[in-house]
DNA sequence: ACCTGAACACCGTTCAAGT
DNA sequence: ACCTGAACACCGTTCAAGT
């Protein structure tokens, strides 16, 4: 859990060949699976790659393996944009931000929402430490949100991942995606913020107590 | 909209045989379908229903429309628990009780969830009546709770429909997806309260000015 | 009027054979 | 070390031929 640092860890020299047909193969599986979703014919994108099926499977044995090679980037730009965020001083609007960043993102391939949802309950997937490190950053902004009293303590990380991941999901297939899934989103987030208190005094909203919630 | 009286409209008497593979075929598919999902293979099927391929696609030429035949109690169901829900004195009530019974239908077979919000989109779909008239039922307890003030007033049917799909959708994938589905909607339905008013007065909640919202 | 199943055009996945 | 493509076991959909 510590020492992956160059971004490309690419495991062991491969031949020359190998190594374009695997770069050449990615690309032209990006464009078909955004083309057609994330199931998109693997067949398809042999032939188009003009490569024999075999090697399709060599280089990526799982349809897994081949969108996580796809999605890794911009997997990596959503977590350094969480932890960006992390140090914004309102919590709450971070928490939107990011996960509107989000919701974008899991909706830029047709599929990709079922498949994350598919695969964070099987470790085993090669797409299952992207979207855990996801749920993980949404539940570091989440909390931050919830110390400062701007989300409803109930609601935890998991709650979140889910019901964001299911509105773009649904978002998909609404006539004007983006419009459509940054109105519901904007209603679940409305919806998940702390009720204004009713108590008696003049606390004026701002600074809700955020050190030591415990003793 | 009008004359569908006695709910089994069998357009023209088949002849008897036609009949009986009819009802076989369709309660084959029902177990199928509740095994595998709403994509269950249509080959098997007919297998499982010693019927030749052809003798299916006579009956249900379309996906959609065995499906259609598969759910039209439920629906029917459903439809009635709302018409009798609309005349409940407790209309948040109402309409939490009934969005929990639809997303429990919505749940009985994998994939469904996924069919209905492709299916909302497309008119000439089997499956567009009864989906449609769900959102219309929602709608209708959805206006009640709105006029007694309980729910949030920027709150469509629309998004009602979509977001208690998505959390049926979503809930599919979870572990025990009975109880998180139930949580979600719960955390859901909360959220699209209307807060309490932070006007001045002792007005104590209770009786929220329903009749008369006009004029 | 209805049923049957072969035929067609697709899949995903594996693996012997080639370089 | 790597690539190729035939082979296998599946699909959905259509339609000529049968009763």
């Amino acid at each position: 859990m510590a020492q992956a640092k160059s971004g490309k860890r690419s495991s062991r020299p491969k031949r020359i060949d190998a190594q374009r047909n695997y770069e050449h193969l990615l690309k032209i599986a990006g464009i078909l699976v955004k083309e057609e979703g994330t199931d998109a014919s693997l067949r398809e994108i042999a032939r188009r790659a003009d490569v024999g099926l075999g090697t399709l499977y060599r280089h990526f044995p799982t349809r897994d393996v081949l969108l996580e090679a796809i999605l890794r980037n911009s997997f990596e730009e959503l977590a350094q944009k969480a932890e960006a965020l992390e140090h914004s001083d309102a919590p709450l609007d971070a928490l939107t931000s990011w996960l509107e960043e989000f919701a974008d993102g899991s909706a830029t391939y047709r599929g990709l929402t079922s498949m994350m949802m598919a695969t964070i309950k099987d470790p085993k997937s090669a797409l299952y430490t992207s979207c855990f490190s996801m749920r993980v950053a949404a539940g570091r902004l989440l909390k931050r949100a919830q110390e400062a009293g701007r989300i409803r303590d109930e609601v935890t990380a998991n709650d979140l991942f889910t019901l964001v991941t299911a509105i773009a999901w649904a978002a998909d297939y609404s006539a004007s995606e983006a419009r459509s899934r940054s109105r519901l989103l904007s209603l679940l987030i409305n919806g998940l913020e702390s009720r204004p208190q009713i108590i008696s005094s003049r606390v004026e909203g701002k600074k809700p107590r955020s050190k030591d919630p415990k003793k």
